[in-house]
DNA sequence: GTCATTTGACCTTT
DNA sequence: AAAGGTCAAATGAC
């Protein structure tokens, strides 16, 4: 089980400027320290649970007339849905954080950009102050760099449509690799003002293979409904890997729909949106979060009952990620 | 004319 | 300072 330790987990960068220390932590993080140790000790006592459950066969069940742990879990997710929704309110009374950041991060943004330290954050704030100084005295204004860490990683050996209508921006040959890297990002970037970017990558030549870095998500309502094989499929490039990089600390928004993630047919793949789906799960637990400050019954219900023990490893990790974001 | 791609320069991060 | 990421003018395709 991953330990995180709020404030003191982070190591300190020596160039990072010295922040409110242990000693100096105001109430409201006091408080917010609180609430993410007690939602972490219950979603532990989740995974606990459901290893458990999962441990007992049905016929054992019968056998033992023990009856399901799922009342049990309900109330868990519910307790953990509570610290989610308190602390998230207390995160958005602190003053800590400048008002702009705040406005221009939503709640989505604090569960998808899940590395977003706070070393991020000040440097994103240094950024935006810059950034301002840049738009006065030069003349190419709105420069911004990438600040988030990859949410998704892509191998294939065939070159895919994701759905998305992608347009490139740049192109350049990196360090210790022998093809071109191409920059793409949401071709309604301006218009609708999605963010998301991608970076493809040729690896390796024979058989050839790509590998995709999806950045932030599509805020657009551009998808398509199906993903294109782009080059013509034979039998030995079929493959597709889709892969959560371990070193990632996100494991967030899927571009893909799960219909997708275990696919490896050599056809034309439907885009399924499938509401069952793990990441419409995690989708459901952020707008439970966004939407209501209040935890509803039914919502908590909801979400327990979708919940398989490797969802809740991947709800576990979405909130661990938060801690990192606080902490 | 409009829009996408290319490409060199510029900027940030490490 | 090097490497990686982004911008925007130039260019091409339609």
């Amino acid at each position: 089980m991953v330990s995180v330790s709020l404030f003191g987990g982070h190591k300190m960068n020596s160039v990072m400027p010295r922040r409110k220390m242990e000693n100096e932590i105001p109430n409201g993080k006091r408080a917010m320290e609180e609430e993410l140790n007690r939602g972490r000790d219950m979603a532990n006592q989740l995974l606990e649970v459901l290893a458990y459950d999962k441990s007992i066969t049905h016929l054992q069940k019968e056998e033992e007339g023990s009856k399901s742990v799922l009342p049990f879990v309900e109330d868990l997710v519910r307790k953990v849905l509570c610290s989610f929704t308190n602390t998230l309110l207390l995160l958005n009374s602190t003053n800590d954080v400048s008002h702009e950041l705040v406005a221009s991060i939503t709640l989505r943004d604090v569960f998808s950009s899940t590395t977003t330290s706070p070393k991020k954050l000040e440097s994103v704030d240094e950024t935006c102050k810059n950034r301002s100084i840049l738009t006065t005295q030069n003349p190419r204004r709105g420069y911004k760099r990438k600040s988030i860490a990859p949410s998704w990683e892509k191998d294939s050996s065939i070159l895919v449509e994701d759905g998305y209508v992608w347009r490139k921006y740049g192109q350049k040959m990196t360090l210790n690799a022998k093809y071109l890297r191409s920059y793409y990002r949401c071709t309604h970037k301006n218009d609708q003002g999605c963010q998301a970017i991608k970076q493809v990558q040729r690896i390796q030549d024979v058989p050839p293979l790509y590998r995709t870095t999806y950045y932030g998500h599509h805020t657009c309502k551009s998808r398509m409904n199906s993903e294109i094989v782009l080059e013509p499929l034979s039998p030995s490039a079929s493959s597709t890997l889709l892969s959560f990089n371990s070193s990632f600390h996100c494991k967030q928004e899927n571009p893909f729909p799960s219909s997708l993630l275990a696919s490896t047919k050599h056809e034309l793949v439907e885009v399924i949106h499938d509401e069952h789906s793990p990441q419409n799960q995690l989708s459901s637990l952020e707008d439970l979060l966004l939407h209501d400050c209040e935890v509803d019954c039914d919502y908590s219900r909801r979400v327990a009952s979708m919940l398989s023990s490797a969802e809740s490893v991947e709800f576990e990790n979405v909130f661990m990620s938060s801690l990192d974001f606080v902490g």
